[in-house]
RNA sequence: GCCAAGAUAGCGAAGUGGUCAAACGCACCUCUCUGUAAAAGAGGAGCCGUAAGGCUUCGGGGGUUCGAAUCCCUCUCUUGGCACCA
């Protein structure tokens, strides 16, 4: 591929918008320009998730072009609380935790984009210059924009109209962002879509201050695995620190019609050959590429067969997992609900008796129906409860 | 400071004296089916008890009542409006 045809597909692939337009920065990449920009991130939550790797696979695709790339992690901004998750009130966090969060995420980032070798991405914190600002120099920051401005923001308007309350420091966050770009003199910053209006804010300070042009480019955010937002309260969305095992099946119980969007998002797997493969494989068969792909990426290559396998043999296949949990009983005649309630394999005696008359244990594939008769293990019997939790039991004595 | 509204299960949100272990939606769990931990369909969802039944839950505490998520008092918190800002 020529850089040109690279920097066609850096600028669509995975891209909701860029400001001032794509042609505008088009230009200034063909001219083999090196260019300062970033993205910021949050370290209150190091836990990131393959949304967060959208945004970071961008990152890389200018990293391998040769631009300068920051991480800039938001230690200051993050006291004051995003308005655009407005929920939760975050807590201060100390420099240290502040500092290890932002290890952690790096740890995780590291799969995506490099740290190291040349050309390594650069790691700088948002305190570093906020702390140092004055209030007058806040004030002054101020006048370059209108209450009117940041009014006209939907999130705004809908808290208006349903009478919730905006606070005025959530007026100061995206002034905060802004000057981060300022402060690091940066030509372009990368972020979600939701992030929209606060990296606007900072293209308009850095023409008002520095009377040149900061590039913005807005990436999807990536739907969450049942097609809706992803969002913690749905549990619908995948840590990078997930084992093979669970990456793999999160990615099967993918809508189907998600699959093309997590390749094109989350693989660096080319739009042709996707499109290639769609027409080939049936859903079920092109999600299992999509899942290999990714564990692949966050694992490595052979974990991914090996997940590939396990999901074949455990779901496809209806057999045992190769690794179970082992527990240990006494004796061959065993109260079921005893058996499962103390070894945590129930929260509780009413969950387990639920269960079973739900008809979802089974021991040695065979169901039980009755939780007061004792049943009989043998050594290696193997308890299967609902469709993902396995045991196996060691007896001794 | 004053006035008002509100606090219900993981989240959102009904319920305004007994039929409320608490509707509904989302998430969750199970089963059936299938091409998958998909979709679709059916069911479940506090805890203890084989069961009958019992016990603990609707911001905290106290009260009224045979009986309270529901009424009263009080406290805490959230929010809106007003006032103060000499």
């Amino acid at each position: 591929m020529s850089d040109n045809e690279k920097i066609e597909e850096i600028l669509s692939r995975g891209v909701v918008k860029i400001y001032p337009s794509k042609e505008a920065l088009e230009k200034v990449l063909r001219s083999g320009k090196r260019i300062r920009l970033y993205l910021g991130i949050d370290p209150s939550n190091p836990q990131l998730h393959l949304g967060h790797t959208v945004v970071l696979k961008k990152l890389r695709e200018f990293q391998n072009l040769g631009h300068e790339v920051i991480l800039l992690v938001g230690d200051f901004t993050g006291r004051i609380g995003d308005p655009t998750d407005k929920t939760s009130m975050r807590k201060k966090l100390t420099h240290k935790e502040v500092l290890e969060n932002a290890k952690t995420y790096q740890n995780q980032a590291e799969k995506v984009v490099k740290f190291d070798g040349k050309n390594p991405v650069k790691l700088k914190f948002n305190s570093e210059w906020l702390d140092k600002l004055t209030f007058n120099e806040i004030a002054e920051l101020a006048t370059f924009f209108t209450v009117q401005q940041f009014l006209e923001r939907d999130m705004y308007q809908k808290r208006i109209k349903e009478g919730k309350p905006i606070g005025l420091h959530e007026f100061l966050y995206p002034l905060m962002q802004a000057y981060d770009s300022v402060a690091m003199d940066v030509n372009m910053e990368i972020g979600g879509n939701d992030q929209t209006f606060n990296m606007l804010v900072g293209r308009e300070l850095v023409k008002s201050k520095l009377g040149r042009e900061k590039f913005v480019i807005t990436v999807p955010l990536l739907l969450g695995t049942d097609g809706q937002k992803m969002g913690k309260s749905l549990g619908n969305y995948i840590p990078l620190t997930d084992s093979a095992n669970d990456i793999y099946g999160k990615i099967m119980s993918l809508h189907d019609d998600l699959v093309y969007q997590y390749f094109e998002l989350c693989t660096l797997f080319p739009l042709q050959s996707i499109k290639s493969l769609e027409k080939e494989l049936n859903p079920m068969d092109l999600k299992k590429r999509l899942a290999f792909e990714i564990v692949k990426m966050y694992h490595s290559e052979k974990e991914a067969q090996k997940a590939q396998k396990e999901f074949e043999k455990v779901f496809q296949n209806k057999g045992l997992p190769s690794n179970m949990e082992t527990i240990s009983c006494s004796s061959k005649n065993q109260n079921i609900i005893d058996l499962l309630v103390k070894n945590n394999l129930v929260s509780s005696r009413s969950e387990a008796k639920r269960l079973i008359e739900q008809g979802s244990v089974d021991i040695d594939e065979q169901t039980i129906k009755d939780f007061q008769n004792p049943i009989n293990v043998k050594n290696g019997s193997v308890i299967h409860i609902g469709k993902r939790k396995f045991a196996k039991i060691n007896l001794i004595g």
